[in-house]
DNA sequence: CGATTTCGCTACGAAGTGGTAGCGTTTTAT
DNA sequence: ATAAAACGCTACCACTTCGTAGCGAAATCG
């Protein structure tokens, strides 16, 4: 990771890199196509990330991962800002098309483990506080399993866009959490 | 399509192409490799898949994707066995691989949409017709949407299985369960 | 202003892979 | 038994892509 902190070809490097995948997904992606939309030489780009699971693996990890942590009183409230965020992130399409390529690319790769595990706690800590917070008030249980309960609250909205590909709208997060509330012993 | 009935060498091509994925992971599968493997003739394969796509395509739609339907009087305990039988065939790495890949490369192959609305039905229909037979008991308020529910029930294990990589016991299974059946109104 | 780092550029090698032609051999229909 | 379909085999070509060498230009540091 020699990253030359004012580097401006880093940027460069990846925004091209996302249009790339735009157009034509990242396995047809090339280190040739970066550099020519990019403009920034193929060597720089080696020099940068040896390969081009790096490349793509870092395009990702700079999409605003981490959300404002809400702290209304009401859970229900905090939940919809809280998945409403990630919403409006996901709602790139090349954002899904980088996580499916790494999630399938990046079994065995440190790397990726890195960067993957700090998205996925980027998603259900704020979840998690949220959680933490409503127990603090005693608007749900002691004994609920907070880690479980983020998974649960989660993992619609995961497979819905990445696995299932459809949008996300205001409305489903709604009807959802109606769904869920009331499992957690929510009042 | 041109798929010879009798054809040995398909289940031989499949059952390798499986082995290959189990190996050097479905990006760094080749023909030559599969036709090493399998025995089978390099032309052979042409014939029958015309990419590679296609090949781990048809590897995935080969694994057994229908369940049968418990129908005791019983929500809980048909959730509980239907997901247990998906858990079991998703227990397979080699099936989590495919299914990444084939989300990963498919989005604009028309073979790949049917296959992939082929398992969504595949897992989604049982869980439906569960929620309709306890609807039709009184178990389950008549106003709940069916389609979200099934969704919001699959949902957790999907992400822990597909997206976290985590092994799901017997045990997550009724903790999940605990979380979200008190949502659906269930008794 | 000198020194170091970073970047651009042009090629080039090399290896793997996809995909096919052509022809002989085996199996399956009927 | 005879026609037809399916399979095996051996090359072979074309093409893409990776990854690097080597050297000069430009920016940044001190």
């Amino acid at each position: 990771m020699a990253r030359p902190l004012s580097s401006e070809a880093r940027r460069k490097m990846l925004d091209a890199t996302r249009a790339v995948i735009a157009d034509v997904g990242p396995d047809a992606l090339t280190i040739d196509e970066v550099a020519r939309r990019s403009g920034v030489a193929k060597t720089t780009i080696y020099r940068h990330f040896p390969t081009t699971s790096a490349l793509i693996l870092n395009a990702l990890a700079d999409v605003p991962a981490s959300v404002t942590a809400p702290g209304t009183g009401d859970l229900r409230a905090d939940l919809r800002d809280i998945v409403g965020q990630f919403i409006a992130i996901a709602a790139d399409g090349t954002v899904r098309q980088m996580m499916l390529h790494a999630l399938d690319t990046g079994t065995d790769d440190p790397e990726f483990a890195r960067i993957h595990t700090e998205l996925r706690e980027g998603r259900r800590n704020p979840i998690r506080t949220a959680l933490e917070q409503a127990r603090s008030r005693g608007d749900i249980p002691v004994g609920l399993d907070i880690d479980l309960a983020a998974t649960v609250i989660e993992a619609p909205f995961i497979v819905q866009r990445l696995i299932a590909d459809l949008p996300v709208t205001e409305d489903d997060i709604d009807s959802i959490l109606d769904l869920l509330l009331p499992g957690l012993g929510s009042t």
